[in-house]
RNA sequence: GCUGCCGUAGCUCAGGGGUAGAGCACUCCCUUGGUAAGGGAGAGGUCGAGAGUUCAAUUCUCUCCGGCAGCACCA
C-alpha cells in the first residue's frame, strides 16, 4: 500500500507502486495531459518514475516555475540531438541549464555557423513535432563507459570514468538519441514546446580549463511560451540600449582608439562625471578620518618582486629596462606605494589606526580578451586606501569600512549589496597560521554586520582573504565593485612596524580596500543602471538653456551666469535653430533639464523648465528656478 | 590569450574584382521659428595596416592591428 499526499491535503491510496503519470491520471484526465514531472517529497523526478513508498507529491505542469529548468534542460538534449543528426562525428559533452537558457558543449573540427544555427534550430523544432518519448536506463558503469567510447563518445566516456563510484549510471532516451544524463526530463519531445531560439555559438574550454582543448558552445534560450521568449528578447533590447559603449558616445563622455587598446580618452563630459565622483569620495573619506597620499605612478620592479606581485601577476605587468640599466614598472596596484609611505619614520601604536587613501591610477596588461568598454581597461583609476592597525583594531575597522562601503552604495541608488567571503587560494603566500588569523578577522568582522553573506572558497587574493561587496543594478545584473581585503602578509614583506605602548616594536595589520573598485568601472556601472539619465547632481551637464528666438540672447546668458553661480554646470544654446530642434538635440544627447528662454521669459525674467522625459512645462520664476535646481543638484552627502 | 564573427565618411550603416554611396553630424546661405528634425548648397574617405593572387584589389588569400560575443583571466 502506498499513501499519496498531494499539496491540497487530499490522500490518494494505491495497492503498489505508481508512476507520476498515473497518480496524475487518477486526480484528471486534464491533469494527466498536462503533467510534466513530479516532485516527490521536494524532489523533482521524471512523471515515469515510480513511487514506491509513502510521499508528499506534487504534479508539476507548465504553469510551475519549475516547469522552466524542465524545458530547457530537455532542450538542451534536443540542440545536441538535431546537431548530431545535422552533423554526424561531432562529439557531446556537456548541457546544463543557465540562467534565461541552456548551452551545449560540442566538439568537432569544423566551426559552426550562423547559418547553421537556423538549421540546427529546424531540426529541434522537426524533433518536438515528432514528440519523441523519453525513457530512462540504469547502466553499468564499465559497459556505459565501453559503449560511448565505442560510438565515439570520448568526453561522455571520460565524464562517466570521473563519476564517483557510488553515483547510478543514468541514461535518458529520446527516441533513439541519448545521453547521459542526471535527469529529470519532460515525458517526451513535444512537452518541449517551441518557444526556444538559438543565440549564439562561442567557444569553450573543456572543463572551463584553458589548457584543455577548446569546444564549441551553443547557447539557446527557452521560455514555456511564444510570449514569455518575446518578453525575454525585448529585455535583451532594453539591456543593449543601455550599454555605456553606446552611451558614452551619445553623451559624449569618452572615447577609445586603435592606439591605446583598453585605455580611455575622457571628454570633458566624463571627466565631469569622473571629477565628482573623486570629489564625492573625498569628502566621505575625510569625514570617515582618512589622509589622502599620491605615489609614484613608475617604480623600481624590485617593489613588485618584494611584495610578491611580479611573481604572480608579472606577465600582466607594464615594466621596462631604461637606460640606467634599472628595471621599472608601471604600479598595477598601490599598496607598495603605500606600505612605503607608512614605513617613513617610526610609527607609534597612537598613530593608528592610519587610514591612508589613494587615487591611484594602476596599469595592468589585461588579456586582450577581457578587454570591455570602461568595464575593464588596461588603466583604471582605484579609490583605494590601506589601513595600518594593530590587530585588537583590525575587526572594528572592518566593521566601519562595510559600513561607510554599503552607506555610499545607497548614494548611488544601490540598495540591493551582496556580500562574498572568499578565503584562501591554492596561489599564495604567507603561512597558514597566518591565513587562519586573516580569515578568522574577516570573518568576524563580517558575521558582526549581521548581513547576509555567500562564500567563495579559494577566491581570496594571493595576499589575504576577501569580501567582495556586489551591486545589482536596475536591471538585475550583478557587478563586483568594493572590495575589503586583509593582510597579515605584506607588513611582513615590507617590514612595516608601530612601537606598541611596551616600547616594543610589533606588526601593523594591512587591511586594503576600495569602495567604487575602478572609477571607470563605476562610471559605467553608474551609467547602465540609470539608462544614461543620472541624478541631476552627478549628470555631466546639467542644464542647457536654450533660446527661441534671438532677442533672448542675452537673457539667456544672465540666466545661465545666474545658474553657473549657484554651482551649476550649465551650457547655452543660442544657435539660429527652432526650438523643437534644440528640444530634441539635447534631449537625445540626455541632458536632465532644458530651460527655455524666449521674449515672454525674458520679458518677465523667468525660465520655461522642461525635464528630461517628458513634454510638461514649468514657467517659474529665474530666482526660483536656480535655487530649487541648486538643491536638486546638491551631492547627497552635503545635504545632510 | 583561445574559438567564432566583424573593420567602408565624425556617427549609424548600404555596396561590392574595373580606384565608392545614404541618413545624421559638419561648413556656408536663406529662415527668428514656443518645446523631439525648417529649406538650400557645399565639403568630407589610402574602404584598419602590410604582403600576395590578378591586366586590375576596398572587394579574393595570408599575416598583423583593433573591435564584438563567449571562454579563460581579474592583484
Amino acid at each position: 500500500m502506498v499513501a499519496i499526499t498531494l499539496p491540497d491535503g487530499a490522500v490518494r491510496e494505491f495497492d503498489g507502486a505508481v508512476t507520476g503519470a498515473a497518480l496524475a491520471a487518477d486526480i484528471s484526465k486534464s491533469l494527466a495531459k498536462k503533467a510534466l514531472a513530479v516532485r516527490v517529497n521536494g524532489e523533482l523526478t521524471d512523471l515515469f518514475g515510480t513511487i514506491d513508498t509513502d510521499a508528499r507529491v506534487e504534479i508539476v505542469t507548465r504553469d510551475d516555475e519549475d516547469a522552466l529548468e524542465l524545458i530547457r534542460h530537455d532542450a538542451a538534449h534536443l540542440l545536441a540531438q538535431a546537431v548530431q543528426e545535422l552533423f554526424p562525428g561531432t562529439q557531446v559533452t556537456i548541457g546544463p541549464v543557465i540562467e534565461d537558457g541552456f548551452y551545449y558543449d560540442f566538439a568537432r573540427d569544423e566551426p559552426f555557423s550562423t547559418d547553421d544555427l537556423e538549421k540546427i534550430e529546424a531540426r529541434m523544432a522537426a524533433i518536438v513535432d515528432e514528440d519523441r518519448p523519453t525513457r530512462k536506463e540504469v547502466w553499468d558503469r564499465g559497459d556505459a563507459i565501453a559503449h560511448f567510447k565505442d560510438i565515439g563518445e570520448a568526453y561522455k566516456a571520460e565524464i562517466i570514468s570521473d563519476l564517483p563510484e557510488t553515483e547510478e549510471i543514468k541514461i535518458y532516451f529520446h527516441g533513439p538519441w541519448h545521453d547521459l544524463c542526471r535527469g529529470p526530463h519532460l515525458p517526451s519531445t513535444r512537452h518541449i514546446g517551441k518557444a526556444f531560439k538559438l543565440m549564439k555559438v562561442a567557444g569553450a574550454y573543456w572543463r572551463g580549463d584553458h589548457r584543455n582543448a577548446m569546444l564549441q558552445r551553443i547557447y539557446g534560450t527557452a521560455w514555456r511560451d511564444e510570449k514569455e521568449l518575446k518578453a525575454y528578447l525585448h529585455r535583451l533590447e532594453e539591456a543593449e540600449k543601455r550599454d555605456h559603449r553606446k552611451l558614452g558616445k551619445v553623451m559624449d563622455l569618452y572615447h577609445m582608439q586603435e592606439e591605446g587598446p583598453g585605455s580611455i580618452f575622457w571628454h570633458p563630459n566624463g571627466w565631469t562625471l569622473f571629477q565628482a565622483l573623486i570629489a564625492y569620495m573625498r569628502r566621505r573619506q575625510d569625514e570617515a578620518g582618512y589622509v589622502e597620499i599620491n605615489t609614484p605612478d613608475l617604480l623600481d620592479y624590485s617593489l613588485w618582486i618584494t611584495s610578491g606581485h611580479a611573481a604572480k601577476f608579472g606577465e600582466n605587468m607594464y615594466s621596462t629596462v631604461m637606460p640606467d640599466e634599472r628595471k621599472y614598472a608601471l604600479k598595477p596596484m598601490n599598496c607598495p606605494g603605500g606600505v612605503q609611505v607608512y614605513n617613513q619614520g617610526r610609527r607609534s601604536y597612537r598613530e593608528l589606526p592610519l587610514r591612508m587613501a589613494e587615487f591611484g591610477k594602476v596599469h595592468r596588461y589585461e588579456p586582450s580578451g577581457a578587454l570591455h568598454g570602461m568595464m575593464r581597461v588596461r588603466h583604471f583609476t582605484q579609490d583605494d586606501a590601506h589601513i595600518f592597525c594593530t590587530p585588537e583594531q583590525l575587526q572594528d575597522e572592518c566593521l566601519k569600512v562595510v559600513d561607510l562601503i554599503l552607506d555610499i552604495y545607497k548614494d548611488f541608488g544601490f540598495e540591493d549589496v551582496r556580500i562574498k567571503f572568499s578565503d584562501r587560494p591554492e596561489a599564495r603566500i604567507g603561512d597558514d597560521d597566518v591565513w587562519d588569523k586573516s580569515e578568522a578577522a574577516l570573518m568576524h568582522a563580517l558575521k558582526a554586520t549581521g548581513l547576509p553573506y555567500g562564500v567563495n572558497p579559494g577566491e581570496g587574493a594571493f595576499y589575504g582573504p576577501k569580501l567582495e561587496f556586489v551591486l545589482r543594478d536596475a536591471i538585475g545584473r550583478d557587478w563586483q565593485c568594493g572590495t575589503l581585503q586583509v593582510d597579515f602578509n605584506l607588513p611582513e614583506r615590507f617590514d612595516a612596524t608601530y612601537t606598541g605602548e611596551d616600547g616594543e616594536r610589533h606588526r601593523p595589520v594591512m587591511l586594503h580596500r576600495a569602495l567604487f573598485g575602478s572609477l571607470e568601472r563605476f562610471t559605467g556601472i553608474l551609467i547602465e543602471h540609470y539608462a544614461g539619465r543620472l541624478p541631476l547632481w552627478l549628470a555631466p551637464r546639467q542644464v542647457v538653456v536654450a533660446t527661441i528666438t534671438s532677442d533672448a540672447d542675452a537673457y539667456a546668458e544672465e540666466a545661465a551666469a545666474a545658474l553657473k553661480a549657484a554651482g551649476l554646470r550649465v551650457e547655452t544654446d543660442l544657435r539660429n535653430e527652432k526650438i523643437n530642434y534644440k528640444v530634441r538635440e539635447h534631449s537625445a544627447s540626455i541632458t536632465p533639464v532644458i530651460a527655455v528662454v524666449g521674449a515672454r521669459e525674458a520679458e518677465e525674467k523667468k525660465l520655461s523648465i522642461r525635464r528630461l522625459g517628458s513634454k510638461d512645462q514649468t514657467v517659474m520664476a529665474l530666482e526660483d528656478a536656480v535655487t530649487a535646481l541648486a538643491q536638486e543638484a546638491t551631492p547627497p552627502d552635503l545635504k545632510r
